[in-house]
RNA sequence: GGGGGCGUAGUCUAGUCUGGUUAGGAUUCUGCGUUUGGGACGCUGUGGCCCCGGUUCGAAUCCGGGCGCUCCCA
């Protein structure tokens, strides 16, 4: 048994989650500190997860007849004074440029989000009900002079994410793509992360700046705290008459289009940290993994050249797995088998002198940690199948984890009491700006979303006690 | 928003309170040799006091400021 081998993961996930999580961050090698507070450096093995994630739903959304560009990160100061209600929501996170000797007339900011100066081109481009509807998404990094405690991936003020920016003809077009897109975001966490959430509608209070609704889609982290996956806004029509956008219908006739946009970031990462790691360290989800699985071969003087060469056919063999051989010579096998778990590799296959004996390997998956004996015929067939079981194994886990820690309150003691056993609590609520003001300061939960669906129903709100026909979902949040 | 802790090599850490020889150890990393079924070992080599200022004959140590990291509570 190693004895705090200082290597390792030293804190455990249950006995100190912020500390645990900075280990596994720093020591599978995901992230790095950048020399200016709140900047992260993205290392390889995080920044391919990143990579598989823009994969998976490039392909989704370009399904959905989205195509991807490039704007500019700076925008110019007048532009965030069109529409109000933004302007006032992003002002105090904006970094300035000043532009002294640069040839440039006015001051600049780079971009928090990008509604703004994309929408200047849109007004541009669109002028026929034919241009419509619009369809373009954004990779690229934004800047959010965070003043609070900075965390990597969750909170930092340079992060990494898309934003999708739309333009239709009616409110009814923009809205069933807002939830359409959102509905995306909610196939991305689970199918491919393995992490359920909860999709619904943003209230007032928490609604994005300039927005008309802000859908969104939330998780529940292990110690929780709830964690917002992705957003998608109903923009209406403010954005369009701030920026001159405009089109001439069929018949003819001046109109204002309906806009939307919708967002994911790069902690995303910090999710699948959070809810899939353990006391070992990371465990990629295996959908999501580009390297799925790591052949460590056990190798002794006489019969060392013939497991390496069993050890190679198998790396061929698993290529759709992109699999490798970690063939280091100065490392023992134990060694290399808790590296491989520090950094989440989901499958592990051994091969040594007794399991080419027998023409069979041993199958480990990332997770359980169980030993499972493979014909090496098999191999593929069981290895492909182990990652569905994997993948279906983490998401079950995480949603029990949901299901036993989210409940409902009808009275205030309730709710109080649901939130210092650190759960996600569905409460009557007025969705006034005011009642949610005064729920935050008392108890620093905020509100996360507005479940769909919710039948007519004569509700009490839990604090103010005004008549309501909404439940909502409350929690501490990131 | 409030309170606390920390900064010594890539990593962990001793030394700081009580200033004083060449800053000690472990691990990583280089090289060589022996090893390898759950973090093997010997020898060898590389590498360090966060920054700025002050006090002092002398500062990792004391004082001031800055920068950075972090935990807890709300």
């Amino acid at each position: 048994m190693a004895e705090e081998k200082q290597q390792g993961i030293t804190e455990t996930k249950k006995g100190n989650f912020s500390e645990w999580y900075n280990q596994v961050v720093l020591k599978a090698e995901l992230a790095d500190y950048a020399p200016i507070r709140g900047f992260m450096v993205v290392r390889p093995n995080a920044y391919v997860l990143w990579e598989s994630i823009q994969e998976n739903f490039n392909k989704a959304i370009f399904k959905r007849g989205v195509r991807n560009a490039y704007f500019p990160l700076l925008i110019p100061k007048s532009f965030f004074e069109k529409e109000a209600e933004h302007a006032e929501g992003f002002e105090p996170e904006l970094a300035w440029i000043e532009s002294d000797n640069k040839g440039v007339e006015e001051k600049v900011a780079i971009r928090p989000t990008s509604e703004t100066i994309i929408y200047d081109s849109y007004a541009k481009w669109i002028r026929s009900w034919r241009d419509l509807p619009l369809r373009i998404n954004q990779w690229c990094n934004v800047l959010r002079w965070e003043v609070s405690q900075t965390k990597l991936f969750l909170r930092t003020r340079e992060f990494l994410w898309q934003e999708g920016h739309c333009v239709y003809e009616t409110e009814e077009e923009a809205e069933k793509e807002a939830l359409m897109f959102l509905d995306e975001y909610k196939k991305l966490c689970e199918n491919l992360l393995a992490v359920p959430v909860l999709p619904g509608q943003k209230t007032e209070s928490e609604k994005f700046a300039g927005a008309k609704k802000t859908f969104t889609i939330e998780a529940l982290m292990p110690d929780g705290k709830a964690l917002q996956m992705g957003t998608s806004h109903n923009l209406g029509q403010g954005f369009a008459k701030a920026f001159g956008i405009e089109y001439l219908d069929e018949k003819g006739v001046k109109q204002l289009p309906w806009q939307t946009s919708w967002g994911f970031s790069t902690r995303l990462i910090g999710s699948i940290i959070m809810v899939h790691g353990d006391n070992k360290g990371l465990v990629i989800p295996p959908r999501l993994a580009k390297t799925k699985a790591v052949i460590v071969p056990i190798l002794f003087d006489k019969t060392k050249e013939k497991v390496l060469k069993k050890a190679k056919e198998l790396e061929k063999k698993l290529a759709p797995l992109n699999a490798f051989v970690d063939d280091r010579d100065s490392y023992s096998p134990g060694w290399k088998f808790n590296e491989w778990e520090l950094k989440g590799i989901p499958l592990r296959i051994e091969i040594g002198p007794k399991d080419l004996d027998k023409k069979q390997v041993v199958l480990v998956r990332r997770d359980t940690g169980k030993k499972e004996f493979v014909k090496e015929s098999k191999l593929a067939e069981r290895a492909n199948k182990a990652i569905e079981e994997m993948h279906k194994d983490l998401f079950e886990k995480a949603e029990k984890f949901l299901k036993e820690n989210s409940t409902e309150a009808k009275t205030w003691q309730d709710f109080k009491k649901a939130l210092s056993q650190k759960k996600l609590i569905l409460i009557p609520f007025c969705n006034t700006t005011a009642c949610e003001e005064e729920i935050k300061d008392e108890t620093t939960a905020t509100s996360r979303c507005i479940p769909f669906g919710q039948k007519n129903q004569k509700l009490k709100c839990i604090k103010c006690g005004k008549e309501t026909n909404l439940k909502v979902w409350f929690g501490k949040s990131y």
